[in-house]
DNA sequence: CGCTCGGTTGAAAATCGTCAAATGGCGTGG
DNA sequence: CCACGCCATTTGACGATTTTCAACCGAGCG
């Protein structure tokens, strides 16, 4: 049951407990410490006591949750999910190695959403007492945390501007070119890959029914652009599926 | 042309150049300083030097520009929008007085959106080189800023859950109890106010056409819940208002 | 006084959602 | 090892909502 993940690199990053320091990761160049000196990053060391695994399906927190710590994916697949109070929910993203969970807790010392395992994944937690009493000490860290943070809320207005202005097809295109991309910087292929999460769940998060997500793909597949079979996707023709996308010319 | 605002309070405010200080701002409850002790408070007054005024249909900032500083609205009415490679703009926020403009700012030093002055309209600036320099000696500004930040991302979820899930009727109703709240919160009547913005810029940030928006505002009107005159609006019937936005059972 | 821009309204067309049924993996338990 | 059942996915047909295209109205401004 624990599949390790796609198909490559991380094993350097996934050894015994506590080798695994910020310093050493394999994803220090798309997460907190971009742009450290050798000193911060070993301050940034000390912080990031505790890793924590999460198995499929189970919740790194939950809304509601009291605001702990900020987490960091080490490996592994999340979804964020805001449940409305008529019991519909909506996916709000997908996170993978390097990225951030939890930056909406900061408001309320609650969390806002929940976070849950679309496959059995690690993180490593930078404690909120942390962040907030070191602030004054270590002002790299709250830099970065604000351009995290800044970054999150552009994200955001991608996806306001996906779900306004695009068509079922356009949306569709859009999610996999955003995932063959994240992949690609993270040492995977961009063209062949495995989706984590359900149709229901690209669905609510592109602002579609499950059935238009999976008509989507099959027309996709028809016109030659895709191999789709279950959730096993080859992109078989890039650049047309980046053409399908609005605004992007280049 | 220069209408000063919806028809209320404010006034106290809205003095001469160097008296608005933070802390005798109307505002103060609903912008940065929330929960600053007095001493903070003077500290906030010495770092916001710079006021300013943009007219209507200017821009304070634009995409591309440098982020030479955080804006908090002081009077007046705002919009944020994303204009994409192929021409479209998408409004991704309306902002008005309390609220900070240029969050999305930091990531690399750079403004991501336009803001708009939608009526004649005054400003706060924060400068990015005080929060930058100050950021160890001024942990409180630190701490606001996150959850300010850790806010604006729940609100886009909050959007993100109003495009993918509801309908038209539900979209239009959801965006008049929210303006309504939001006024009510500085002063204002939450039941008769002006639009600010066209039939158009509301489309495309509820991610519909300008006509849909039209016909949504005569059914209200038809089913006696609105009057709606052009951009004045009246709520007939805040209770029936709030019905058709899903999840507001209380 | 006429023009332009924003808003309203109507009718036709397209997209997407809904309902329903069939298929196929995958894991469980016999 | 195989049978069964569950769940995710696919596909079809139909209907509802929304977009598109077009015409018209009205207010504000030169």
């Amino acid at each position: 049951m624990s599949m390790p993940l796609p198909p490559a690199s991380e094993t350097a990053c996934a050894g015994a407990r506590h080798q695994v320091a910020c310093s050493s990761c394999g994803l220090r160049e798309l997460c907190l410490p971009v742009g450290f000196s050798d000193a911060e990053m070993a301050r940034l060391d000390d912080l990031v006591g505790t890793r924590r695994t999460v198995r499929r399906g189970e919740a790194l927190f939950r809304r509601g949750d009291r605001f702990t710590a900020l987490f960091a994916v080490r490996g592994g697949f999340f979804k964020t999910c805001t449940t409305s109070e008529d019991g519909r929910d909506q996916v709000t993203g997908f996170q993978m190695g390097g990225e951030l969970l939890g930056l909406d807790g900061f408001d309320d010392e609650t969390h806002r959403c929940d976070a849950i395992a679309l496959e059995d994944s690690q993180v490593c937690a930078i404690p909120y007492e942390a962040i907030e009493h070191l602030s004054q000490a270590f002002p790299a860290l709250q830099r970065q945390l604000r351009r995290v943070m800044s970054r999150e809320i552009v994200r955001e207005h991608g996806v306001m501007m996906l779900l306004s202005g695009m068509r079922a097809d356009e949306r569709v295109a859009a999610f996999l070119v955003n995932l063959a991309t994240r992949l690609q910087a993270r040492g995977f292929s961009p063209s062949s890959f495995v989706l984590r999460m359900t149709r229901q769940e690209i669905g609510t998060y592109l602002g579609l029914q499950l059935e238009t997500v999976s008509r989507c793909f099959s027309r996709l597949h028809g016109d030659g652009i895709l191999d789709v079979r279950q959730r096993d996707i080859r992109i078989v023709d890039t650049e047309a599926l980046r053409r399908l996308v609005p605004g992007t010319s280049g």
